[in-house]
DNA sequence: GAAGTTATGAGGTGCGTACCTCAAAAAATC
DNA sequence: GATTTTTTGAGGTACGCACCTCATAACTTC
């Protein structure tokens, strides 16, 4: 036989059909011994319900929203490519997604967007901002408003989120040290830029970084971080510096945004040949560097699956279903010029 | 206005629900005209066809079988293992599949259950075997017989296929040579070992691996393949021996199954603290290698993505769907101790 | 055991699509 | 213009499930 219905169980458990949709949809008015007799024959059958055929008809339609920092990244556009990507999957059946863009340097802004949600008309949100008490109480508004929320990229931890769905930065930051030490032979000074370290993500790469250099490559010099606060001139400024007065210098390590800055000073510098330089995410830039052999490595996440993980985790909170924590695991992908995607 | 239904599209084309019908089911009767009409309208309104509600009207059910290697590969048991759990998702809505075993080096029995494939109780095929003349008329034959055909893992070139899931093996083996190349500073002598060069993955890995080591590391010296022809014994013996008399050795690169045996005379041998180990896919020997850092790499595919792939896959053919490329690419994954899954 | 309460059954409708039939209209052919 | 052929329309049924109503059966309670 093939897949039982809901038929099959009413007439296995001996009830009528409107007694199995009641179990099946949790509706009251049904006594504890037929809900189990229900069960037995589900059990019994192996029944599943239709997916396909349970929202066609509650007329099920998913309203998400995507709260993202809005900006020259090359990661938000990524992201919002593969978003509208995924809306020809199944993954998008009947879900429809509003994208935020919020201001990435405003906390007001933000928490300004974050109220201007309307829950009447959302059934979830993904949020890709940075974590402030602002943003807290926000977000633990949603919560009780009965939203679903998840975080995207970058955690939350201190918030009411549901989920957090991205790479755990701080074991970035190992492999980043990892690749770096065996790179430039575990001796040398590494340099380490990125925007801001007041971003949870780069305070956490560095850590990480910092430990396996401490732990595995304790010869090797790791400088403080340079912090460009996304200003091209100041960035470059400050690596030709470092370049000129440190003749044992080895590699860079770039954690967040602004690499074609630092790229460029480096180039200027004429000491990229010599240098190992380890930069995250997968953009255009980083892509030609890499190509180029100016870049060794680059640490980077799937977007194409942060979105599609967001939407079936958003789905499953909805639906009160469970989440296989396995898939939805945010791989940390190591991009070398030769398994370059 | 939510989502356009087929009787939206029959209103703004001026035609009748039978007529739109025709034309999105591509069935005769229509004139040329009147199709362009309903296109338009499709295309003024955004139709997209409900694939749930289709499916459901359809009673759809697609009959897949997956031809696996059977024996002691732990790289066919996680892929068995990825098949169950898809099974919950949704990609699986609506398949059942079949997994059909065949010994690995028995080309006789693999062409045997092949051909004892019931094409009437299918409608495609997932393949992993090596491929020879007599595959490729097993092949040709489920073709006819209108199967879909796609090779997993290992791709069956002269066959006619409809599809290759799988990862670019001389772009792995080139993702190989280029970790070695850098881990073990760009000197020494690298040995290669694996099960058989017979095997079409192998050649191509040692191909790549090649490629790049005297592109980018002309002082590095490969030795010539070790194949164990899956003897343990063998295998240990002739390791032991090489070590023994080559104290320049660097690295290993181990591009088969069988770290097992490997690892153990590796071990016995004293020399792991002193060699980079790359060795291919994640299983619970390599896994536990890497941990205590005496495989410094694994280049792997992430199973869990090739066996939804081929779903995808598969049921785009069967429907004649087109296939995003981009999705369906599988990528080649470097997992160092720190981003191991 | 009558009145009240709760549990269950029978039956219907609709979701968006596929697929079918039969009649009628339109176009092509002579 | 009559005949044949092709195209179109109107309508129905089915898929598996959610959700609804109303009647009846089964329990409680006093």
């Amino acid at each position: 036989m093939s897949r039982p219905t809901v038929h099959d169980i009413a007439k296995e458990a001996g009830v009528s059909l409107a007694t199995v949709d009641r179990v099946l949809n949790a509706r009251p008015g049904v006594r504890d011994k037929t809900i189990a007799k229900v069960q037995a024959a589900v059990d019994r059958l192996g029944y599943v319900r239709d997916a396909s055929a349970a929202n066609l008809a509650r007329q099920r339609q998913y309203k998400f929203a995507f709260v993202l920092p809005e900006g020259p990244s090359q990661f938000t556009e990524t992201l919002k490519g593969a978003l509208k990507e995924t809306y020809a999957s199944q993954i998008a059946d009947r879900v429809s997604v509003k994208i935020v863009g919020v201001p990435t340097h405003d906390a007001h802004a933000i928490v300004r967007s974050l109220r201007a949600l309307d829950p009447k008309r959302l059934d979830g949100v993904a949020i890709m901002v940075p974590e402030t008490p602002q943003v807290r109480d926000a977000i633990h508004r949603l919560k009780d408003e009965g939203l679903a929320v998840v975080a995207l990229a970058s955690d939350l931890p201190n918030s009411e989120r549901d989920y957090f769905i991205g790479i755990n930065n701080i074991a970035a930051g190992k492999t980043a040290g990892l690749l770096m030490g065996r790179f430039i032979g575990a001796k040398g000074e590494v340099l380490v830029v990125t925007n801001s370290l007041r971003s949870r993500d780069s305070l956490e790469r560095r850590l990480g970084f910092d430990e396996v250099m401490s732990g595995d490559f304790g010869d090797v010099v790791v400088l403080p971080s340079i912090e460009s606060y996304d200003d091209s001139q100041r960035m470059e400024d400050i690596v030709l510096e470092v370049i000129m007065r440190r003749p044992r210098l080895a590699g860079v390590y770039s954690m967040g945004f602004g690499n074609r800055s630092l790229l460029n000073a480096l180039r200027r510098s004429g000491a990229l040949d010599d240098l190992v330089v380890i930069a995250h995410e997968v953009t255009p830039v980083t892509r030609r560097a890499l190509l180029r052999d100016e870049v060794s490595a680059i640490i980077t996440q799937n977007v194409g699956h942060l979105v599609r993980s967001a939407l079936r985790v958003l789905r499953s909170l909805c639906d009160g279903m469970p989440i296989f924590d396995a898939q939805e695991r945010i791989r940390i992908e190591v991009v070398l010029r030769e398994n370059l995607p």
